[in-house]
DNA sequence: GTCGAAACTATAATCACCCA
DNA sequence: TGGGTGATTATAGTTTCGAC
């Protein structure tokens, strides 16, 4: 596999912070950089209790995603708290992608794009709640049953009964997922339990993969 | 051909102590 | 609190492999 005869490396040595010019170099870089990030954002979780969501597009526009417990909850908790996003408040983001030598406009552009889009799914999130929602900033479904009428009760049991369902369905695709890995997930969705066993293919049983609704909120 | 992952070494960087 | 030190971790550089 490895021809250690002509393994000529002298060790890491310190670069420069920029732009590798070398293609393959930058996705070695790449690649190695994208776990060890995603292994310290684990680490957070793990000693501080954390909820983190790192989202990373490789140079050839793949999309890999570290969350915990899950990207999009850790997304929806972010616009819960900033419903008016100021491109001002956000200093690191552009200056990361400067550090990563892509325009700045351009960077600026893929921002916003990346923003309306949040915003678009906050709303729609926003909507579903209040349908939700028995008006107590509560929901009704999370009162003792005993507190349930009859009416609740047959509207809990027939959701729990979907639920069910979904949950068949869903175990049933990840199976399936399992013997033909390869064309499934367009993204690459990691959660915090063990982030390398596998950074491409296998879903963390303890998360959500994003963009899968379980259906708990259409009860 | 392209892309991403992995193997491997050497070393920079960081961390965890200990002590004054 | 700050400095020293040894241990640990992260990663640059290079090559190879497999999937598509």
């Amino acid at each position: 596999m490895v021809n250690k005869e002509r393994r000529t490396s002298m060790g890491r040595k310190k670069i420069e912070i920029k732009r590798i010019d070398h293609q393959d170099y930058r996705q070695v870089t790449f690649s190695k950089r994208r776990t060890g990030l995603f292994k310290k954002a684990s680490e957070l979780c793990i000693l501080c209790g954390a909820d983190v969501a790192a989202i990373v597009f490789s140079p050839a526009g793949k999309v890999f995603s570290f969350g915990h417990p899950c990207v999009d909850s850790v997304i929806d908790r972010y616009l819960a708290r900033n419903s008016s996003p100021d491109v001002s408040t956000y200093p690191l983001v552009t200056t990361s992608h400067r550090g990563a030598g892509i325009h700045h406009d351009q960077a600026n552009q893929q921002y916003m794009d990346v923003l309306r889009q949040l915003e678009a799914e906050k709303k729609r999130g926003e909507a579903l709640e209040q349908l939700r929602k028995g008006g107590q900033g509560r929901f009704w479904w999370d009162a003792p049953i005993n507190d349930l009428g009859l009416h609740e009760l047959e509207m809990f049991k027939a959701s729990m009964e979907e639920l069910r369902k979904k949950v068949i369905r869903k175990a049933e695709y990840l199976r399936l997922e399992a013997s033909s890995p390869s064309s499934f997930f367009n993204e690459n969705s990691v959660g915090v339990g063990d982030p390398f066993v596998s950074q491409t293919t296998e879903a963390n049983p303890s998360t959500v993969p994003y963009g899968f609704d379980l259906g708990y909120g259409h009860i």
